[in-house]
This record gives structure tokens, sequence and C-alpha cells, in this order.
RNA sequence: GCGCGCGUAGCUCAACUGGAUAGAGCAUCGGUCUUCGAAACCGAAGGUUGGGGGUUCGAUUCCCUUCGCGCGCGCCA
């Protein structure tokens, strides 16, 4: 039985060949009754129906449905001309679940619905307790999954599309290292070429003075020789056949313009050649706008640090390889002066070199694709970059293939998959700007998130009744941070990536309903009543686990199937299902915690069983929010 | 012009990748704090899944068509 592929919504690039392009496909919790489920319906449709399907083992969708359907009988009578409901009776009568579920039978069309023992239930996630990292199979892929995150250019401000890039990539490489993977978190720095140049250029002029540099100062730079050298009018003016007359009088009042530019030209040149006093004045823009990066990356938990940046500069001496290797496979030919990449499905080529011998940022991708494959070890490659970008990623990785560079060192072919994640947009819908319609840069955010954390978190301080009440002020503002981050990064992640998203600080700092700091509260609450049993937790780790009542069945179930719900991260991509799994856990947990008192249960024994219960739901909703790297705060 | 993406409750989003009566959260209305933290819980109301056709036991999901919005289209990155 050949796994069907399975591809994300947000990736064009389809894994060509799942058992060996995703792994994870195939690896199952063992505490999941999933997993047992869907052996044993197997064999029961294999000895029915003599073939190994698939017999599509699902949550019910509704409580009165039991606890899991198989969904299998319907399609395969439809393959067999035969009647799902006869067939479904079959593989009833054949399946072995005996010390698994209590019941189980067809309904409707052909459905299969199992209700699990009780006992079962407990005795796997007793079972799940025991085990290291929350029962999740450690992946067999030995390979590195590498992914291109947060992609900032030198001399630049963060701005919102910053944070996407940034969290998203964290929390993708984050659920990988979870998986047990070899993660390289790659920052692919707009640190070269002739942008960077005309800043250099620009501030040297103006005798800046680089010890004391700021990233406003760079910033300014940047647009100014944006401006300066801008010769736009000109150019249209050729292209539109002006008069002479006009263009020489464009010609002379764009004089300074040219100026400019052939300054910036010589002083790429010279960086390009090695030059030491540019190259350190260089190092010293690339050091300005990385502060502002790690600052970032502090406030928001996110693993991103020195040691990720790999930019433009690092490949610039393998582009001249990259025409190379495409002009000697023939992939690659001469247009108009320049060279491109022809596919045979679309007219558009790629052009990886310009008439003046120039390359562009495709050369600078292609290599990091080599190298990222082959160099980094990858068998899957993720490139967090936002949707606009989409057409340049297909060309880019459809070109790679050509040259088979979607290939690791031992020749596994990798999976290249473009993450294209939607705009942030303000509550008009338009891409987020402030009140006096400024961009709005990441750090304006994220300050406005802390602030607004901590206001909140100091507010309810002042209520004596409160756990955080007469807590220093730098502890509140430590978890007004906490909780403010959560907000954001929780609003961002939990929704489709793909889709462009309206950023509300007012709506997710409300912190009730489905918010970052709605989980961190269950979170803080279970901490709460843990601390208060005064119980140790080699004795609640040791206790017989009773379900009982129905709240205690659904936590327990849900707590089993959270490794699935890693695992399925890993393969789709798709973050938001972290987010969906643990805001049912919390709901659930919150059911649990109005019908069953914890601390003031009937007996001893089912007390410690509660305690158990909450401890595990509070260790899985800490691991859960540490996919995200977002902290959960024992008081808040 | 060509290509890509997206249209689901008043608003913001789901729907386990073709499954049963399309679910949450805000907002609205009505209930729960002398009992483990009310950032919580329970209930009510809210829908022609943009429109139309098709595929089938079954479609928000796949195909065709149409409308609307957004984005991208060789010498910037």
């Amino acid at each position: 039985m050949v796994v069907a592929p399975r591809t994300t919504r947000a990736a064009f690039d389809t894994i060509a060949d799942p058992m060996s392009a995703s792994p994870n496909a195939i690896l199952r919790p063992p505490h999941d009754p999933a997993t047992v489920l869907e052996d044993r319906f197997r064999a029961a449709i294999r000895a029915v129906a003599g073939i190994d399907a698939d017999p599509q083992i699902r949550v019910s969708a509704n409580a009165k449905f039991g606890d899991f359907q198989v969904n299998a009988a319907m399609s395969l009578a439809k393959e067999r001309g035969a009647n799902p409901r006869a067939l479904a009776e079959e593989i009833l009568a054949l399946v072995e679940l005996g010390g698994i579920a209590m019941k189980c039978e067809v309904a409707g069309p052909g459905f299969i619905n199992v209700t699990l023992d009780a006992e079962y239930i407990s005795a796997q996630l007793a079972d799940l307790s025991r085990s290291a990292n929350f029962g999740i199979p450690a992946a067999t892929d030995r390979h590195a999954v590498v992914v291109d995150l947060c992609g900032v250019n030198v001399a630049k401000q963060m701005h919102v599309g910053h944070l996407r890039a940034t969290i998203i990539g964290d929390s993708l490489a984050r659920v990988f290292e979870r998986l047990g993977r070899k993660v390289w978190r790659e920052n692919h720095l707009g640190d070269w070429g002739l942008p960077i140049a005309m800043t250099l250029a620009k501030l040297i002029r103006e005798r800046a003075d680089f010890a004391r540099l700021t990233l406003d100062d760079l910033n300014r730079a940047y647009r100014g020789a944006q401006r300066e050298t801008d010769t736009s009018d000109l150019a249209a003016a050729h292209a539109n056949h002006c008069g002479l007359h006009r263009i020489a009088e464009l010609e002379i009042q764009y004089e300074p313009a040219r100026a400019a530019m052939e300054d910036a030209k010589k002083t790429l040149v010279r960086l390009q050649s090695g030059d030491a006093e540019i190259v350190r004045l260089w190092e010293r823009l690339i050091e300005v706008t990385m502060e502002q990066v790690y600052d970032a990356a502090r406030t928001l938990n996110v693993k991103v640090g020195p040691d990720n940046n790999r930019g433009e500069s690092f490949f610039r001496d393998r582009l001249g390889g990259v025409i190379e290797t495409f002009r000697a496979s023939g992939h690659a030919k001469s247009d108009r002066g320049a060279m491109v990449v022809p596919f045979t499905d679309r007219e558009r080529p790629l052009l990886i070199q310009k008439s003046d011998g120039g390359f562009l940022y495709a050369t600078t991708d292609l290599a990091a694709v080599r190298f990222r494959t082959f160099e980094l070890d990858g068998s899957l490659v993720v490139y967090v970059v936002d949707a606009r970008q989409r057409d340049h990623f297909k060309d880019v990785f459809d070109a790679a293939r050509l040259v088979g560079w979607n290939r690791t060192a031992d020749g596994t072919e990798s999976t290249l998959v473009h993450l294209g994640f939607g705009a942030v947009l303000g509550p008009d819908k338009k891409p987020l700007k402030t009140r006096s319609g400024e961009n709005f840069t990441l750090k304006d955010l994220l300050d406005e998130a802390c602030e607004r954390g901590t206001a909140e978190v100091t507010r309810r301080a002042a209520d004596p009744a409160s756990p955080t009440h007469g807590l220093a002020e730098s502890e509140l503002r430590a978890i007004g941070t906490a909780v403010g981050i959560a907000a954001v990064k929780y609003a961002d992640l939990s929704g489709d990536l793909t889709k462009d998203y309206v950023f509300d600080l007012d709506r997710m700092i409300a912190f009730e309903g489905d918010t970052g700091p709605y989980l961190q509260y269950a979170h803080a609450r279970i901490a709460s009543i843990l601390a208060k049993s005064g119980e140790s937790t080699e004795c609640i780790a040791d206790t017989t686990l009773r379900l009982e009542l129905p709240a205690e069945r659904a936590l327990a179930l849900h707590l089993l199937r959270y490794a699935q719900m890693t695992l399925d991260v890993g393969r789709t991509l798709e973050t938001n299902r972290v987010g969906a799994y643990l805001s049912q856990l919390a709901t659930l947990f919150n059911g649990f915690y109005q019908a069953c008192p914890v601390l003031k249960a009937d007996d001893a024994a089912t007390r410690l069983s509660r305690l158990r219960l909450c401890a595990m739901t509070r260790a899985v909703l800490a691991d859960g929010l540490s996919l995200y790297g977002i902290i959960a705060p024992d008081r808040m």
C-alpha cells in the first residue's frame, strides 16, 4: 500500500516520494488509540476484502457517535460495487477489539462507530505519562530540515511582515526539533549588492560616525540613497520617446543622481574586491542592523541569533559556479545578452545573469538551494517567505531540479517547499499602518503588545484575591510581556498561514476566548492547583487513573492525541493545528475543572487521579505552547 | 493580457484533507463566584459555505463556469 502523497495547501511542491521525502507520514504514535484501531481494522479489512486499505480512522464528529469512526467501508464498497452497510457489518464481525473498545456498531450509510473502553484509555494514558517525549516517535530521517526564516535586509527597519517570517519559521523549527530532526534555522540576510553599496557610499560621503551609527541613521541613508539615485523619470522619458529637448533637460537635472550612482558602483567594486576599509564599514552596517533583530528575537522568544546568519554575501563566491553549472548542463541559454533558464511548461524563463554580467537574487537563491540540500544535508527545505514570491520560488525550485540540486549528499531527494504566508492587514483591510499613516515597525508592535499585556496583568494584580497580588513590578512586567507576546504569536500562528490576516491588537489583547492568554490562563490555573495540593510529583505520577465522569474521559482521550497532532504539523506545516489542539485541550480542561472537584474530591483516590490528569494537562499545555515559542507562567 | 491565491454567521477564523445536523471565539441576549483562579463555565440567537452547473451513497473540500477582492509577471531584491 502506497501512502497517498500529501501536500500542504501552502506548498506547490508536491512530495514525489512520500516514503523517503516525508518519513514522518509513516510514523505513528503508540499511545494514540487511532494507531491500534488502524491496525485492527486494517487486518479485518484484509480478511474481508483481501486488500490492504487505509481504514480511515477519524475522531468522531459528534460524541453520540462514540470516540472514533471508521469510514473505509463506504469507499471500499463503492470500488467493489458492494453494499456499504453489509461490508461494514462484515468488517465489524471480524475485527478484534477485545480490551480496547466497549462498543462498536455500524451506523448511517456505513460508518463504524467505536467507543473505547475507559480502562484502555486510562492504561494508555498511564503509559504515555511514563514515556519520553510525550509519546512522539523519533524521526527516522537522519537528514536535516532547513528552515529559511526572518529574512531581514541590512539597513532596513523590521516591519510586520518580518514578524510572520520569523515566528512561523521558528515555530516550524521547534516542531521539527520536537520530532527529533536536526534543524537549521537560516536567516537569509539581504546583506550584499548595489542597494547596500549605495547606502554605504552615502554614509561615507556624509562622513557619518560609524562607531555611533543607529538603525535610524541607516534607514535614513538607505532611503536617501534610493531617492538620490532615482532616474526612473529619465528612463521613462526615453521609453516614451520624449523630445530631445525634454530628455536633455532631465539629463541635466539628473546629473547628481548619476554621480551618486557612480559613487555607489565604485563602492560596490571595492566591497566586492575585499577592500579592508570598506569591508570593515560594511560589517558595521550589518552589526547595527542585526541588533534590532536579536532584540526582537529575544522579546519574541524566538531562537534566532548571530549563528543563524547566512545571507547573500555568504553565497557571493558561488554565483559564477551556478551559471557554469546551468550552462554546462545545457539548461541555460543566452537571451538578449542575459542568461536565462527556460521551462517547457511556461512562457516565463528564470533570469540568472544580467546582460552586464551581474547576478540576480535568483542566482543567489539557486546557490542557497544547493548549499542547503547538499552541504547542510537537508531532505526538507522550507522557505518561510511571503506569498508574493510564489512564482519566483516555483522557478527557482524547478530550475534546481533540472540540475539535480534537490538532492542531499547521499542522493536522497529533497523536498523544497515555499511556505508563502499572507500579508498582515490593518482593520481597514489594507497593509498595516499606524494611525498617522506611517509604516508599522515591528518594534512599535511589540512594544505595544508588551505594554498592554503588562497593564492588564498589573490591573488584575491590584485585586487582593489575585494570586499575583503583591508581586514585584519586575515580575509583573515579565508576566505581562509573556502575555502580550503570547497574544500576538497565537493570533498569527493559529490561523491559516497562507491567508492574509487582519491584525487587530484590541481583539487579541482582550485576552478572552480563543487567544494565547486563554491557554496561559488554563496553564496557570492548573499550576495553582498542583501547588496547592501539596503532593509530590512522584506521588501524583504513581497514582491510578480513574476515568469515571465524561469530562475526565474526554480530557484523557485528547491528551492521547498530542503526539499525532505534532506529527501532523511536521507533515503539513500547518502550525494552526497546534493552536486548535491546545485550544480544545484548554476547553476540555475547563469543562473538567467545572465538573470535577480536584482538591475537594470525595475520596483520596479520586483526588490523586484528578491531580494526575491536571499534571499531564499542564505538561502538554506547556509543551504545546513551547512549539509556538510561548512561555507559560505559573501565575498570571 | 497571462498566471497564482482567496471568498464560510454582523466581525475574526475552523472544519482532522471527500463523511453524519458546517463548528469556535468576539459582539448581542440570558444564566453561573460564602466552594480548587470568573482571563472561566452553561444556554439562546445567528448560514442558500459569493452565484450557477457537474462528478457520487455523500462536496466547504474535487472538476467546469461566472462574479468580486488581492497578488505576481526577464536584466531590483
